[in-house]
DNA sequence: AAGTGGTCTAGACCACAAA
DNA sequence: TTGTGGTCTAGACCACTTG
């Protein structure tokens, strides 16, 4: 299936910008002309910019133009985004390996049955890995999956892309994601394999993943080491 | 100046599914109903459909209907969502106070230049302040701002709210934010004012703050005691 | 086949900024 | 006044789901 005119536009503009085709400092095409250039309408036009500003990429104002936007604090020397889901492995341009801790099938308990929103008889996954990047532990990934949803995993799965097998096997696609970002105490299973030491912090990303239907289907929890890695993000408003 | 029609319909909309005017695994209203209801477009109906989505209330799936999604997540015991950026104080409903720990005007190393988008001769405010809720610790946050952008800063605003200023005194709208998130050690800075035991992990939060035209006005730091405050977000995708 | 949401258009009018 | 982006419409066609 070919992508809608504005994804096209998205992507077009995107790599435009990225190989700095169009001037800082200066506006863009107007919206007209784009819309001549790519044969498409001006509200087209206007929603693939839109995605671009939600994606912190340009800012326009009313009366001036649209502009690139100068990125930073993403340059800096720190570690990864991972503001596009994708399951890690997409992320990272290294190789990654798994070692898979506990692989195991349980009823839910209460507040997993709310998250999951399914019932206390619905069996679950309940999967503990570590995800080794550079032969460094990287993360720790707790999950918990219902059988419903995702069924016949394996160890070989497991030790690849999870995301990787729900999208060309299931056909399953991923809308989005609950997170919430604290900072712990390392426990003694950070210490054993994420190799922390006792008063390291950890930082800990717990989330709820839902499909494109808007079925919830992974509830875990990833505990980092906190000297290697950071959660990035853009949290640029459009309305109002 | 009144809202644009799609504002409004989301406003209402969002009011009517917090005081569960809809039912929950029953369709919405379609969209040509809606419309009507509204007497606007189905257009502008789907474009605050759009925006009901992406900060997670909805979804949408094509040949079925308009669903609300289940909260979890940010329902546990944990503290607040930063999720809309208007400032501290316009997300509690507690009073907040504020400790002025350095209020000073200096010129901005190399870093600053950069993020800021100013020159080495542009002086900057820094800010140290203490923000206490409930009489306790609540954040500990490092400011950087242009004079060019914010002039006349006093102690007075610094102990009340500097958005609110911003927005009321300057007519400055913020656009939003990069953000940076991780787990550090405590220094003795955080175990003087925040009241941080010496292996207490911080969460610390760096951003920059951009205004609507596109000017970063602020680089900030936020150090939270770990056990008291998590950072939490909806990251749902639109397209694809 | 009927009903849903997803995309797209051509044109209109408005608000804002600069000259 | 001109040129920019922001909103809005009425209608069209398509893709998907269920009967």
């Amino acid at each position: 299936m070919q992508d809608a005119k504005y994804i096209q536009v998205v992507k077009t503009l995107k790599h435009r910008i990225k190989n700095d085709k169009y001037k800082l400092n200066t506006p863009l095409p107007n919206q007209n002309d784009l819309a001549k250039e790519f044969n498409v309408s001006r509200m087209t036009v206007k929603k693939a910019l839109d995605i671009l500003a939600m994606e912190g990429l340009i800012y326009s104002k009313r009366g001036l133009g649209t502009f690139i936007r100068k990125n930073a604090l993403t340059s800096t020397k720190e570690d990864l985004s991972f503001n596009e889901y994708t399951g890690l492995s997409q992320n990272l341009k290294r190789p990654i390996e798994s070692k898979i801790i506990k692989f195991d099938v349980k009823f839910p308990d209460e507040t997993l049955c709310e998250r999951l929103d399914i019932t206390p008889t619905d069996p679950i996954y309940e999967i503990l890995r570590l995800r080794i990047v550079d032969e460094q532990p990287y993360v720790l990934e707790h999950t918990f999956m219902p059988l419903k949803i995702v069924p016949n995993l394996d160890l070989d799965i497991l030790k690849k892309s999870l995301y990787h097998y729900l999208q060309t096997q299931l056909n399953l696609k991923i809308s989005g994601a609950f997170r919430k970002i604290t900072a712990e105490k390392s426990t003694e299973l950070d210490q054993k394999y994420l190799e922390s030491k006792e008063h390291d912090p950890i930082l800990q990303i717990s989330q709820i993943v839902y499909l494109e239907d808007g079925r919830p289907f992974e509830v875990s929890t990833s505990r980092h080491p906190y000297d290697k890695h950071a959660y990035t993000m853009v949290d640029i408003h459009q309305q109002k």
